[in-house]
DNA sequence: GCAAAAGTGTTGTGTCTACACCCATGT
DNA sequence: ACATGGGTGTAGACACAACACTTTTGC
């Protein structure tokens, strides 16, 4: 029956949860709509897709417009939104990536763009809240069985410096000595061997580390029904271990 | 200068990962190609989203044709594919879902449809090989943290079928002792208070268990770096516990 | 009785939280 | 000196894998 009917495609965008901790609050990046629907609404950057481009590179392209594109530390996808309603007046499917901003960085935005706290955010347009909050919940989860905090981070910190990051993502308060414990025994953390002078307070001077990696790695593989064997010996941590956590 | 460029948008696809055990393998569900391009090879069942429905009805819809939608225990959206060289001739993209079957059914399927080992599949048409592994993949690593086990398993089973079911799709030997353990310790499972009686080789009669709960739940919340406080005293799994594990 | 299959007891290891304590610096 | 912030030592709580052992059946 379907013979001459015309081709419908629905038109395609990418959009961005683009987050940075910024005076110790989980941030995302928004932009104040200047066109109907949602005139004036809060909303995610982002625009539609090209021919010829992927969808990463698509979101990567919009928003070279806001936030400069070398400053992303790391972007994933995170889900396709389908719901033909999502849009009042046309039909739009969006796919939306988890960006995220290192926070020694302040990237010049626009005027129409602005930092919001991701607790408390404004009514945004479409259903642009769920997708931020659902963007929240990737970040926080993956706080804990991967290297991510590495894109929160700067290239070097002390572990205070980390610990308010990762209290600020996590919303919850973080303990330093348990957080420098488990980034180090799983071997994520390296001491640069710096140190980092105390405030006017006083206080001892502070360790500076890196993350040995800068891409996103999992670090907490088979959390549990792990192949037979994988108990192995004590303590493999002998520095140069090939199989292990460090890998994969 | 876009002003009067006619609008493109790429077609969408909605395509599935149908996963089942059969015949203690993990298998997924391949159609053969009735045309160009990739005539005759092997491709996930699929097709293109019509106005007005969401992507996921989309793909029940169309896999209706193949397997009863009523048939698929669990169905989650997997990644959504854009590169535009993905199709030869074509500008589509392509939103993938992993649909899973429990053992103990047997869908009809038409004939030109056959499942397929996943570890050992034959060239795959598109980037299909890619996906239908993504979708195992995340199988794998649910199976670690979430329940979702239950969508693999008939409604109540012995923990004998269980391992073979846990043992097929994470691709290694699993210990039924401590498969018992810990999907029990973390009460996932209960018994029914019926028993199986054994085989004609004998054998102690097996207690059948069922999954508590037939939705997705992570039930490994947390692995680390938990909120503080959340470590309380001992076993605090009293039934209807508001916070912790069970539920989010 | 004996083999087979199911299930329990127990031990050892590793990882995590929590908290006490020691260290290095500024005033 | 002593307050302040950084870092280590250590103990207790689980959760897990591995393996020995007991239970219940068929032959």
């Amino acid at each position: 029956m379907a013979k001459s009917t015309r081709v419908q495609s629905p038109r395609h965008e990418a959009l961005a949860v683009v987050l940075q901790v910024r005076d110790g609050k989980l941030k995302v990046l928004l932009w104040e709509r200047a066109r109907e629907p949602f005139l004036g609404e809060w909303a995610l950057p982002g625009g539609f897709l090209d021919a010829g481009e992927t969808l990463e590179r698509s979101i990567r392209r919009h928003l070279a417009a806001k936030v400069d594109v070398r400053e992303l530390s790391h972007l994933e996808q995170l889900e396709t939104c389908s719901d033909p309603r999502r849009h009042p007046t046309a039909w739009v499917v969006a796919t939306a990536y988890l960006g995220l901003v290192p926070a020694d960085l302040d990237p010049e935005v626009p005027e129409d763009t602005a930092w919001h706290t991701v607790g408390g955010l404004p009514e945004l347009a479409f259903d642009h809240e769920a997708i931020a909050l659902a963007g929240r919940e990737r970040l926080r989860a993956k706080l804990s069985y991967t290297n991510i905090g590495f894109a929160l981070a700067s290239p070097s910190f002390t572990i205070s410096e980390l610990r308010a990051l990762y209290r600020a993502a996590l919303g919850h308060d973080v303990s330093a000595t348990n957080l420098q414990r488990v980034l180090v025994r799983r071997r994520l953390l390296e001491p640069t061997g710096e140190q980092r002078p105390p405030g006017r307070s006083g206080g001892r001077p502070a360790a500076v580390f890196r993350f040995r990696r800068r891409e996103l790695a999992v670090t907490d593989q088979f959390a549990v029904l792990r192949p037979p064997g994988s108990h192995e010996s004590g303590t493999q941590k002998a520095e140069g271990d090939p199989r292990g956590l460090g890998n994969l």
